[in-house]
DNA sequence: CGAACTGTTGAGCGGACTCAAGGTAGGTGG
DNA sequence: CCACCTACCTTGAGTCCGCTCAACAGTTCG
């Protein structure tokens, strides 16, 4: 889609399947952002510098709606509620951000996992997706990447998981048996057993 | 300066002294989501909802310049520029965000720390300040709030970097003796002894 | 002075990491 | 079709960093 260091020239909207966005950190090490979900919008990282900040990659067989900054602001010149409702999108994306930031500080390898995985399965709801069926388009490598954990730690929390009868996986394909466990975790600090 | 749930009227840029915004986890915890310097600017967290997702409060005798959103908006509707350039400073917002998702995600106790130490230098520096003699307007427990760590670990690191002589420790006022040293700290994933 | 708060220091524990081995799936070429 | 390779995932054993719990020191303020 885009890389770290190409000029700014468009936003994104993804109509469908999915996109990961990502920077390299000065140890090589692939530091994942955000994922990105139909209905959702991203690239709003190139504009403070007119240059994209990091790397966008599509997961699977995605199509993207490229919107052009150059046309948005000339309409939005013209048709101010169009500002308005940008500056919402990029608000918007920096809840987002400050959210992801709260659960990478202090919450475990289990309370990480499962607000991404209801997070995920909230955002494929609101496509009229089933919310307890949910297909992963990013790997282990990637998911442990945004949760600042490791792979071995996914995999095993996962499998963990299963064994409670929370989820049901298979590969990438989850099936999610007990949301209100998942939610228990993540608002306790203290252990359920 | 705003409490979460206030609506949101206003975006707000630090004159002098300084600023920390936060949120309340479902568990009652602290989690400082970030600190603002002069020059700086903060509120955009309530544009998206119409109201404020955070608690911004000073830390120390702190002024700032309140900038109604309204008005600003009515003279971007005539100064296309100031829209442009609003919108650069909100995606500023998210590239200070992800840096920090970055750093929070896979990153060590003194890593961590280096890194804060660094960016409020090179902030102090902007404003004509010192770089290595800095004062730390937030407490511990806020860094540690912000850094994802304990009191007793932010000590123990601001301990062990006094004893590698990186630094002088004396309560909030801090001289970077060894620059140098903490970047490479931040840049290897190698034990510096 | 004593209370409350913040910061420092120590001992011990545990969760996530590291290192290592093995399993599974998809792709390629013989 | 199978052998082989590669990439991804899982599982196990052991280690270590940062957390927890606890005691104590320094400040502020009544």
């Amino acid at each position: 889609m885009y890389f770290n260091g190409d000029p700014f020239t468009s936003i994104y909207a993804v109509r469908s399947g999915s996109i990961k966005c990502f920077c390299i950190d000065s140890d090589g090490r692939e530091q994942v952002t955000g994922f990105y979900f139909p209905g959702e919008v991203f690239g709003w990282d190139g504009l403070a510098d007119e240059k994209y900040q990091k790397t966008a990659i599509a997961l699977e067989t995605t199509s993207v709606c490229q919107i052009p900054y150059e046309q948005l602001d000339e309409l939005g010149n013209s048709i101010p509620s169009i500002q308005k409702y940008m500056m919402k999108l990029i608000s918007r994306e920096i809840n987002t951000d400050q959210r992801l930031i709260a659960l990478l500080a202090g919450n475990s390898a289990q309370q990480k996992l499962s607000s991404l995985l209801l997070s995920i399965s909230d955002r494929r709801a609101l496509q009229g997706l089933s919310s307890t069926r949910i297909w992963l388009p990013m790997s282990r490598g990637e998911i442990s990447s945004y949760l600042g954990l490791t792979v071995e730690t996914v995999s095993r929390v996962l499998g963990h998981f299963q064994r409670k009868k929370y989820l049901s996986v298979n590969k990438k394909e989850i099936e999610i048996l007990d949301k209100q466990a998942l939610r228990d975790l993540i608002h306790s600090t203290e252990e359920v057993e």
